[in-house]
DNA sequence: AATGATACTGAACAAATCGTTCGGTAACGA
DNA sequence: TCGTTACCGAACGATTTGTTCAGTATCATT
Protein backbone atom coordinates (compact mmCIF):
# COMPACT_ATOMS: atom_id res chain seq x y z
CA UNK A 1 0.00 0.00 0.00
CA UNK A 2 1.13 3.53 -1.20
CA UNK A 3 2.68 5.33 2.24
CA UNK A 4 0.81 8.49 1.29
CA UNK A 5 -2.65 5.67 1.71
CA UNK A 6 -1.39 4.59 4.53
CA UNK A 7 -0.90 7.89 6.04
CA UNK A 8 -3.92 9.82 4.92
CA UNK A 9 -5.73 6.27 6.39
CA UNK A 10 -4.17 6.36 9.97
CA UNK A 11 -4.56 9.96 9.89
CA UNK A 12 -8.33 9.36 9.63
CA UNK A 13 -8.42 6.02 11.66
CA UNK A 14 -6.95 8.43 14.30
CA UNK A 15 -9.11 11.15 14.45
CA UNK A 16 -11.93 9.15 13.78
CA UNK A 17 -10.83 7.08 17.55
CA UNK A 18 -10.49 10.78 19.54
CA UNK A 19 -13.97 11.88 18.15
CA UNK A 20 -15.47 8.54 19.02
CA UNK A 21 -14.38 9.10 22.83
CA UNK A 22 -16.19 12.62 23.05
CA UNK A 23 -19.39 12.28 20.89
CA UNK A 24 -21.80 9.31 20.10
CA UNK A 25 -21.00 8.09 16.18
CA UNK A 26 -24.56 9.04 14.77
CA UNK A 27 -23.28 12.58 16.11
CA UNK A 28 -20.26 12.48 14.64
CA UNK A 29 -19.96 14.44 10.63
CA UNK A 30 -17.50 13.76 8.21
CA UNK A 31 -16.41 17.22 8.02
CA UNK A 32 -15.46 17.10 11.53
CA UNK A 33 -13.37 13.92 10.53
CA UNK A 34 -11.73 15.53 8.13
CA UNK A 35 -11.04 18.35 10.14
CA UNK A 36 -8.85 16.49 12.88
CA UNK A 37 -7.33 14.28 10.70
CA UNK A 38 -5.84 17.83 8.03
CA UNK A 39 -7.08 15.73 4.87
CA UNK A 40 -9.17 16.68 1.97
CA UNK A 41 -13.02 16.19 1.77
CA UNK A 42 -12.19 13.96 -1.51
CA UNK A 43 -9.44 11.86 0.17
CA UNK A 44 -12.13 10.84 3.27
CA UNK A 45 -14.09 9.47 0.37
CA UNK A 46 -11.38 7.93 -1.96
CA UNK A 47 -10.66 5.76 1.11
CA UNK A 48 -14.52 5.36 2.65
CA UNK A 49 -17.49 4.94 0.67
CA UNK A 50 -19.71 6.67 3.24
CA UNK A 51 -19.39 7.21 7.71
CA UNK A 52 -20.90 3.79 8.06
CA UNK A 53 -18.05 2.08 6.17
CA UNK A 54 -15.07 3.94 8.30
CA UNK A 55 -16.70 2.61 10.94
CA UNK A 56 -16.56 -0.66 9.70
CA UNK A 57 -13.04 -0.68 8.35
CA UNK A 58 -11.95 0.79 11.65
CA UNK A 59 -13.64 -2.33 13.38
CA UNK A 60 -12.34 -4.49 11.54
CA UNK A 61 -8.33 -3.70 12.20
CA UNK A 62 -9.82 -3.48 15.68
CA UNK A 63 -10.04 -7.01 16.19
CA UNK A 64 -9.01 -8.75 13.74
CA UNK A 65 -5.14 -9.48 14.96
CA UNK A 66 -7.05 -10.13 18.59
CA UNK A 67 -9.15 -13.34 17.46
CA UNK A 68 -5.82 -14.04 15.16
CA UNK A 69 -3.71 -13.85 17.62
CA UNK A 70 -6.27 -15.89 19.51
CA UNK A 71 -6.49 -18.71 17.30
CA UNK A 72 -3.31 -18.87 16.53
CA UNK A 73 -2.08 -19.42 20.26
CA UNK A 74 -4.74 -22.08 20.83
CA UNK A 75 -5.32 -23.83 17.89
CA UNK A 76 -3.61 -26.81 18.04
CA UNK A 77 -4.49 -26.81 21.88
CA UNK A 78 -7.11 -28.18 24.41
CA UNK A 79 -8.61 -24.99 24.80
CA UNK A 80 -11.07 -25.46 27.29
CA UNK A 81 -9.08 -26.98 30.61
CA UNK A 82 -11.42 -27.30 33.13
CA UNK A 83 -9.93 -24.87 35.72
CA UNK A 84 -9.73 -21.66 33.19
CA UNK A 85 -6.64 -21.39 33.63
CA UNK A 86 -5.52 -21.69 29.63
CA UNK A 87 -8.65 -20.60 28.12
CA UNK A 88 -8.91 -18.63 25.24
CA UNK A 89 -10.91 -16.89 26.97
CA UNK A 90 -8.17 -15.97 29.92
CA UNK A 91 -6.48 -15.11 26.27
CA UNK A 92 -9.16 -12.36 25.59
CA UNK A 93 -9.56 -10.93 28.75
CA UNK A 94 -5.72 -10.46 29.20
CA UNK A 95 -6.01 -8.71 25.84
CA UNK A 96 -8.31 -6.22 26.77
CA UNK A 97 -6.16 -5.63 30.66
CA UNK A 98 -3.25 -4.61 27.93
CA UNK A 99 -5.48 -2.04 26.45
CA UNK A 100 -4.00 -2.01 22.89
CA UNK A 101 -4.90 0.23 20.42
CA UNK A 102 -6.55 2.35 23.19
CA UNK A 103 -9.81 -0.41 22.51
CA UNK A 104 -10.79 0.61 26.25
CA UNK A 105 -11.44 3.87 25.55
CA UNK A 106 -13.62 2.99 22.76
CA UNK A 107 -15.02 0.48 25.05
CA UNK A 108 -16.14 2.47 27.81
CA UNK A 109 -17.52 4.87 25.79
CA UNK A 110 -21.05 5.33 25.21
CA UNK A 111 -20.66 3.64 21.57
CA UNK A 112 -19.08 0.41 22.73
CA UNK A 113 -22.25 -1.28 21.87
CA UNK A 114 -21.02 -0.47 17.94
CA UNK A 115 -17.61 -2.33 19.23
CA UNK A 116 -18.95 -5.42 20.84
CA UNK A 117 -21.53 -5.78 17.95
CA UNK A 118 -18.76 -6.39 15.45
CA UNK A 119 -17.03 -8.02 18.33
CA UNK A 120 -19.74 -10.45 18.75
CA UNK A 121 -19.28 -11.55 14.94
CA UNK A 122 -16.20 -12.89 15.48
CA UNK A 123 -16.27 -14.24 18.70
CA UNK A 124 -18.94 -16.27 17.84
CA UNK A 125 -16.89 -17.55 14.88
CA UNK A 126 -14.21 -18.88 17.62
CA UNK A 127 -17.24 -20.56 19.61
CA UNK A 128 -18.50 -22.38 16.75
CA UNK A 129 -15.12 -23.64 16.35
CA UNK A 130 -14.37 -24.76 19.44
CA UNK A 131 -17.91 -25.68 20.34
CA UNK A 132 -17.27 -29.78 20.92
CA UNK A 133 -14.68 -28.95 23.51
CA UNK A 134 -17.15 -26.97 25.13
CA UNK A 135 -20.16 -29.87 24.18
CA UNK A 136 -18.60 -31.82 27.45
CA UNK A 137 -19.45 -28.92 29.63
CA UNK A 138 -23.16 -28.83 28.70
CA UNK A 139 -25.03 -29.79 31.48
CA UNK A 140 -28.73 -29.78 29.84
CA UNK A 141 -30.42 -30.49 26.28
CA UNK A 142 -30.52 -27.18 25.51
CA UNK A 143 -30.46 -26.58 21.46
CA UNK A 144 -26.64 -26.41 20.11
CA UNK A 145 -27.69 -22.59 18.86
CA UNK A 146 -28.94 -21.46 21.97
CA UNK A 147 -25.63 -22.92 23.99
CA UNK A 148 -23.26 -21.17 21.57
CA UNK A 149 -25.52 -17.92 21.67
CA UNK A 150 -25.30 -17.96 25.82
CA UNK A 151 -21.95 -18.60 25.52
CA UNK A 152 -20.78 -15.88 23.16
CA UNK A 153 -23.90 -13.40 24.70
CA UNK A 154 -22.28 -14.09 28.27
CA UNK A 155 -18.58 -13.83 27.67
CA UNK A 156 -19.65 -10.18 25.75
CA UNK A 157 -21.90 -9.02 28.56
CA UNK A 158 -18.91 -9.93 31.13
CA UNK A 159 -16.25 -8.08 29.21
CA UNK A 160 -18.69 -4.81 29.80
CA UNK A 161 -19.51 -5.37 33.07
CA UNK A 162 -15.96 -5.79 33.89
CA UNK A 163 -14.62 -2.49 31.95
CA UNK A 164 -17.39 -0.89 33.55
CA UNK A 165 -16.63 -1.60 36.73
CA UNK A 166 -13.41 -0.14 36.59
CA UNK A 167 -11.69 -3.61 35.44
CA UNK A 168 -11.14 -4.33 39.59
CA UNK A 169 -10.58 -7.80 39.01
CA UNK A 170 -7.78 -9.83 37.57
CA UNK A 171 -8.15 -11.78 34.61
CA UNK A 172 -8.26 -14.83 35.91
CA UNK A 173 -10.86 -13.84 38.45
CA UNK A 174 -13.03 -12.52 35.62
CA UNK A 175 -12.37 -15.80 33.54
CA UNK A 176 -14.06 -17.95 36.38
CA UNK A 177 -17.01 -15.78 36.89
CA UNK A 178 -17.33 -16.40 33.27
CA UNK A 179 -16.83 -20.22 33.07
CA UNK A 180 -18.95 -19.82 36.46
CA UNK A 181 -22.06 -19.28 34.43
CA UNK A 182 -21.93 -20.83 31.40
CA UNK B 1 -54.83 16.07 26.55
CA UNK B 2 -56.42 17.67 23.17
CA UNK B 3 -57.91 15.64 21.03
CA UNK B 4 -55.88 17.45 17.90
CA UNK B 5 -52.25 16.27 19.73
CA UNK B 6 -53.52 12.80 20.56
CA UNK B 7 -54.06 12.38 16.78
CA UNK B 8 -50.99 14.16 15.69
CA UNK B 9 -48.88 12.09 18.29
CA UNK B 10 -50.70 8.62 17.16
CA UNK B 11 -50.07 9.80 13.49
CA UNK B 12 -46.24 10.31 13.81
CA UNK B 13 -45.95 7.04 16.06
CA UNK B 14 -47.60 5.35 13.39
CA UNK B 15 -45.57 6.70 10.70
CA UNK B 16 -42.75 5.50 12.93
CA UNK B 17 -43.56 2.16 13.36
CA UNK B 18 -44.06 1.76 9.46
CA UNK B 19 -40.77 2.96 8.68
CA UNK B 20 -38.90 1.51 11.61
CA UNK B 21 -39.39 -2.05 10.44
CA UNK B 22 -38.26 -1.01 7.05
CA UNK B 23 -35.02 0.65 7.61
CA UNK B 24 -32.36 1.63 9.63
CA UNK B 25 -33.06 3.86 12.61
CA UNK B 26 -30.08 6.44 11.61
CA UNK B 27 -31.44 6.36 7.97
CA UNK B 28 -35.25 7.99 8.68
CA UNK B 29 -35.52 11.01 8.64
CA UNK B 30 -38.01 13.69 9.92
CA UNK B 31 -39.51 14.98 6.59
CA UNK B 32 -39.64 11.27 5.78
CA UNK B 33 -41.81 10.55 9.10
CA UNK B 34 -43.67 13.94 9.13
CA UNK B 35 -44.56 12.94 5.09
CA UNK B 36 -45.92 9.26 5.70
CA UNK B 37 -47.91 10.72 8.82
CA UNK B 38 -49.39 13.66 6.85
CA UNK B 39 -48.21 16.27 9.64
CA UNK B 40 -46.52 19.85 9.14
CA UNK B 41 -43.13 20.06 10.32
CA UNK B 42 -43.49 22.38 12.75
CA UNK B 43 -45.87 19.89 14.08
CA UNK B 44 -43.48 17.42 14.65
CA UNK B 45 -41.16 19.88 16.36
CA UNK B 46 -43.92 21.06 18.46
CA UNK B 47 -44.22 17.29 19.83
CA UNK B 48 -40.77 16.02 19.62
CA UNK B 49 -37.48 17.64 20.26
CA UNK B 50 -35.36 15.78 18.05
CA UNK B 51 -35.68 12.17 16.07
CA UNK B 52 -34.16 10.68 19.36
CA UNK B 53 -36.76 12.07 21.67
CA UNK B 54 -39.23 10.65 19.54
CA UNK B 55 -37.52 7.49 19.55
CA UNK B 56 -37.33 7.63 23.84
CA UNK B 57 -41.10 8.82 23.51
CA UNK B 58 -42.15 5.86 21.54
CA UNK B 59 -40.13 3.15 23.80
CA UNK B 60 -41.54 4.13 26.82
CA UNK B 61 -45.17 4.24 25.43
CA UNK B 62 -44.24 0.91 24.02
CA UNK B 63 -42.70 -1.08 27.32
CA UNK B 64 -44.37 0.84 30.21
CA UNK B 65 -47.37 -1.77 30.05
CA UNK B 66 -45.64 -4.50 30.38
CA UNK B 67 -43.80 -3.82 33.14
CA UNK B 68 -46.58 -2.43 34.82
CA UNK B 69 -48.63 -5.32 34.36
CA UNK B 70 -45.91 -7.55 35.14
CA UNK B 71 -45.23 -5.35 38.22
CA UNK B 72 -48.86 -5.20 39.13
CA UNK B 73 -49.81 -9.21 39.02
CA UNK B 74 -46.79 -10.19 40.52
CA UNK B 75 -45.76 -7.78 43.47
CA UNK B 76 -47.15 -9.77 46.12
CA UNK B 77 -46.51 -13.17 45.07
CA UNK B 78 -43.81 -15.61 45.67
CA UNK B 79 -42.19 -14.63 42.10
CA UNK B 80 -39.73 -17.40 41.08
CA UNK B 81 -41.76 -20.35 42.00
CA UNK B 82 -39.07 -23.14 41.43
CA UNK B 83 -40.79 -25.06 38.27
CA UNK B 84 -40.90 -21.45 36.46
CA UNK B 85 -44.33 -22.05 35.90
CA UNK B 86 -45.78 -19.04 37.28
CA UNK B 87 -42.43 -16.75 36.88
CA UNK B 88 -42.52 -13.34 35.66
CA UNK B 89 -40.34 -14.61 32.71
CA UNK B 90 -43.02 -16.56 31.67
CA UNK B 91 -45.04 -13.50 32.20
CA UNK B 92 -43.08 -11.60 29.87
CA UNK B 93 -42.39 -14.32 27.60
CA UNK B 94 -46.14 -14.83 26.87
CA UNK B 95 -46.51 -10.98 26.69
CA UNK B 96 -44.11 -11.12 23.36
CA UNK B 97 -45.52 -13.74 21.99
CA UNK B 98 -49.53 -12.26 22.10
CA UNK B 99 -47.56 -9.56 19.94
CA UNK B 100 -49.37 -6.40 21.37
CA UNK B 101 -48.70 -2.94 19.68
CA UNK B 102 -46.98 -5.15 16.81
CA UNK B 103 -43.62 -5.08 18.95
CA UNK B 104 -42.43 -8.01 17.32
CA UNK B 105 -42.18 -6.67 13.87
CA UNK B 106 -39.82 -3.99 15.75
CA UNK B 107 -38.26 -6.80 17.42
CA UNK B 108 -37.11 -9.15 14.52
CA UNK B 109 -35.88 -5.52 12.59
CA UNK B 110 -32.53 -4.12 12.42
CA UNK B 111 -33.07 -1.80 14.74
CA UNK B 112 -34.37 -4.54 17.59
CA UNK B 113 -30.86 -3.54 19.67
CA UNK B 114 -32.76 0.34 19.88
CA UNK B 115 -35.87 -1.29 21.71
CA UNK B 116 -33.92 -3.92 23.84
CA UNK B 117 -31.80 -1.04 25.12
CA UNK B 118 -34.65 0.65 26.87
CA UNK B 119 -36.17 -2.95 27.19
CA UNK B 120 -33.50 -4.01 29.44
CA UNK B 121 -33.65 -0.53 31.38
CA UNK B 122 -36.86 -1.55 32.96
CA UNK B 123 -35.57 -5.59 33.28
CA UNK B 124 -32.92 -4.19 35.69
CA UNK B 125 -35.66 -2.43 37.39
CA UNK B 126 -37.57 -5.79 38.12
CA UNK B 127 -34.71 -7.78 38.75
CA UNK B 128 -33.26 -5.39 41.24
CA UNK B 129 -36.72 -5.11 42.94
CA UNK B 130 -36.57 -9.17 43.10
CA UNK B 131 -33.35 -9.63 44.06
CA UNK B 132 -33.91 -11.49 47.35
CA UNK B 133 -36.17 -14.20 45.56
CA UNK B 134 -33.36 -15.29 43.06
CA UNK B 135 -30.86 -14.80 45.98
CA UNK B 136 -31.60 -18.48 47.07
CA UNK B 137 -30.73 -19.45 43.95
CA UNK B 138 -27.24 -18.56 43.21
CA UNK B 139 -25.16 -21.05 43.57
CA UNK B 140 -21.53 -19.44 44.56
CA UNK B 141 -20.22 -15.85 45.08
CA UNK B 142 -20.42 -13.99 42.42
CA UNK B 143 -20.54 -9.83 43.18
CA UNK B 144 -24.28 -9.43 43.23
CA UNK B 145 -24.30 -6.58 40.41
CA UNK B 146 -22.47 -9.36 38.42
CA UNK B 147 -25.30 -11.87 39.44
CA UNK B 148 -27.73 -9.20 38.28
CA UNK B 149 -26.53 -8.20 35.40
CA UNK B 150 -26.31 -12.21 34.10
CA UNK B 151 -29.73 -12.49 34.77
CA UNK B 152 -30.91 -9.25 32.59
CA UNK B 153 -28.45 -10.43 29.71
CA UNK B 154 -29.51 -13.76 29.57
CA UNK B 155 -32.88 -12.75 29.56
CA UNK B 156 -32.77 -9.98 26.84
CA UNK B 157 -30.52 -12.30 25.22
CA UNK B 158 -33.14 -15.33 25.23
CA UNK B 159 -35.50 -13.00 23.75
CA UNK B 160 -33.29 -11.99 20.79
CA UNK B 161 -32.91 -15.80 20.67
CA UNK B 162 -35.90 -16.82 20.97
CA UNK B 163 -37.72 -14.08 17.91
CA UNK B 164 -34.84 -14.80 15.45
CA UNK B 165 -35.51 -18.94 15.49
CA UNK B 166 -39.03 -17.84 14.78
CA UNK B 167 -40.51 -18.19 18.25
CA UNK B 168 -41.11 -21.72 17.40
CA UNK B 169 -40.97 -22.89 20.95
CA UNK B 170 -43.63 -21.94 23.18
CA UNK B 171 -43.22 -19.68 26.42
CA UNK B 172 -43.00 -22.50 28.86
CA UNK B 173 -40.00 -24.24 27.17
CA UNK B 174 -38.26 -20.69 26.82
CA UNK B 175 -38.72 -19.93 29.97
CA UNK B 176 -37.04 -23.04 30.74
CA UNK B 177 -34.46 -22.64 28.60
CA UNK B 178 -33.84 -19.43 30.40
CA UNK B 179 -33.87 -20.64 33.92
CA UNK B 180 -32.15 -23.38 32.85
CA UNK B 181 -28.80 -21.32 32.30
CA UNK B 182 -29.11 -18.66 34.85
C1' DA C 1 17.86 11.53 -13.04
C1' DA C 2 13.78 11.15 -15.88
C1' DT C 3 9.15 9.33 -16.45
C1' DG C 4 4.57 7.95 -15.97
C1' DA C 5 1.21 6.67 -12.57
C1' DT C 6 -1.17 7.63 -8.51
C1' DA C 7 -2.81 10.03 -4.34
C1' DC C 8 -3.77 14.29 -2.23
C1' DT C 9 -5.32 19.28 -2.19
C1' DG C 10 -8.62 22.89 -2.11
C1' DA C 11 -12.35 24.78 -3.78
C1' DA C 12 -16.65 24.63 -5.56
C1' DC C 13 -21.23 22.41 -6.48
C1' DA C 14 -26.20 20.76 -6.12
C1' DA C 15 -28.99 18.23 -3.19
C1' DA C 16 -30.86 16.86 1.09
C1' DT C 17 -31.88 17.70 5.76
C1' DC C 18 -32.25 20.32 9.76
C1' DG C 19 -34.57 23.27 13.16
C1' DT C 20 -37.08 27.65 13.36
C1' DT C 21 -40.27 31.28 12.17
C1' DC C 22 -44.75 33.30 11.06
C1' DG C 23 -49.52 34.61 9.87
C1' DG C 24 -53.72 32.39 8.90
C1' DT C 25 -57.14 28.69 9.83
C1' DA C 26 -59.69 25.32 12.25
C1' DA C 27 -60.75 22.63 16.14
C1' DC C 28 -61.05 22.48 20.93
C1' DG C 29 -62.98 22.99 25.87
C1' DA C 30 -65.58 25.70 29.05
C1' DT D 1 -70.39 31.80 22.31
C1' DC D 2 -65.68 32.93 23.10
C1' DG D 3 -61.00 32.71 24.21
C1' DT D 4 -57.41 29.32 23.72
C1' DT D 5 -54.68 26.13 21.47
C1' DA D 6 -52.91 23.19 17.82
C1' DC D 7 -52.26 22.69 13.21
C1' DC D 8 -51.01 24.12 8.44
C1' DG D 9 -47.98 25.51 4.80
C1' DA D 10 -44.59 27.89 3.23
C1' DA D 11 -40.44 29.83 3.70
C1' DC D 12 -35.78 30.67 5.90
C1' DG D 13 -30.60 30.19 6.77
C1' DA D 14 -27.55 26.83 8.27
C1' DT D 15 -25.32 22.16 7.98
C1' DT D 16 -24.08 18.21 5.99
C1' DT D 17 -23.59 15.29 2.23
C1' DG D 18 -21.34 13.22 -1.77
C1' DT D 19 -19.24 14.55 -6.20
C1' DT D 20 -16.37 16.97 -9.49
C1' DC D 21 -12.15 18.89 -11.32
C1' DA D 22 -7.80 21.03 -12.27
C1' DG D 23 -3.40 21.53 -10.16
C1' DT D 24 0.34 19.70 -7.19
C1' DA D 25 3.16 16.45 -4.73
C1' DT D 26 4.74 11.92 -4.01
C1' DC D 27 5.47 7.41 -5.46
C1' DA D 28 7.80 3.26 -7.83
C1' DT D 29 10.37 2.05 -11.92
C1' DT D 30 13.74 2.38 -15.35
Amino acid sequence: MDRRQRKSREAIFHAFTDILSEKDFSQITVGEVIARADVGRATFYAHFETKDFLLKAFCEELFCHIFDTAADTHEHRHIFSCDGSDSVFLHLFQHFQRNDNNILALLSSRNNELFLRYFRNNLNLLIESQLPNLQSRKKANLPDSYWKNHIASSFVETLKWWIANGMAESPETITAYFLQVI
